[in-house]
DNA sequence: GTATTGCCTTACGTTTACGTAAACGGAAAC
DNA sequence: GTTTCCGTTTACGTAAACGTAAGGCAATAC
């Protein structure tokens, strides 16, 4: 027989806590919640790169502020098979539920870019204006 | 003497948690931490416009994502003196740290939206297909 | 052998952001 | 006068997202 023919990478749970920038804690809780299921090998986890591409989902969720059980739902509706057209009009609501939140905040965090423009160049006109401010 | 020369505008705790959707409770919590300071005649919170821009930052924030801890010195720096230059280096460090963060969130968030859209078009291909999907 | 290393589970602790109940005060309504 | 709304404080409760031991198993390191 060839030796190991099998090709697909995998990684431990520490080096996928290592490479993402959280804890093990933090992936297994994410497996607790049902956002990932990593395989296992007896007790041990192995990591696949579709663990990865989820997990990079979940962050970025995070980053928007989502909880972690709303992630879920996204990204098990981005995994969905897609073939049961059934739910395809719910789906579609749900899209566009996500959307609204979505361009909701990107108008706040426009506003917010935008604040800071004003804001530091405010700043740094007091900088350079040698200090004479107007008591 | 001329009946009651002062003319800007007040709000009682009802009205403020009612217009901005929140409650009580809420308002007085962001008391609490320092984010909001009403008036007081007696014991009676009186609200004024100051403290309407501030609830709208803080609740901007939350949209953000932010901890109202780290709100608190957000709007704290909009509404510093900048009279004080001692301390404006810093604050411009922190504006860079703040936009930095805004920036990710941001390219999160076109990301997010992007992939929405594409799976909306996925979905809806589906939907007007006639239902042969391939089994 | 045993000591270290890496992974595992179980389970209680912690922080944030409020919810919620209890108990009280003052003004208006009847 | 007393009931009914506002408003108040105090204080315990809770959900989410992990932190942090505590204890155990299995493989490599010496």
């Amino acid at each position: 027989m060839a030796a190991s023919m099998d090709t697909t990478p995998t990684w431990t749970i520490a080096q996928i806590a290592d490479e993402f920038g959280v804890t093990h804690r933090t992936v297994r809780h994410y497996e607790d919640l049902g956002l990932i299921s990593p395989e296992r090998r007896g007790t041990t986890r192995v990591f696949h790169r579709r663990d990865r591409t989820r997990l990079n989902l979940i962050l970025r969720g995070k980053r928007l502020g989502f909880p972690l059980e709303e992630i879920r739902t996204i990204i098990d509706l981005y995994d969905a098979p897609l073939g049961k057209r059934s739910q395809l009009e719910y789906v579609l609501a749900q899209i566009d539920d996500r959307r609204a939140d979505l361009e909701q905040r990107r108008r706040d965090l426009e506003d917010a870019l935008e604040e800071l423009d004003t804001f530091e160049r405010r700043c740094r006109a007091e900088l350079t204006s040698g200090g004479r401010s107007a008591y």
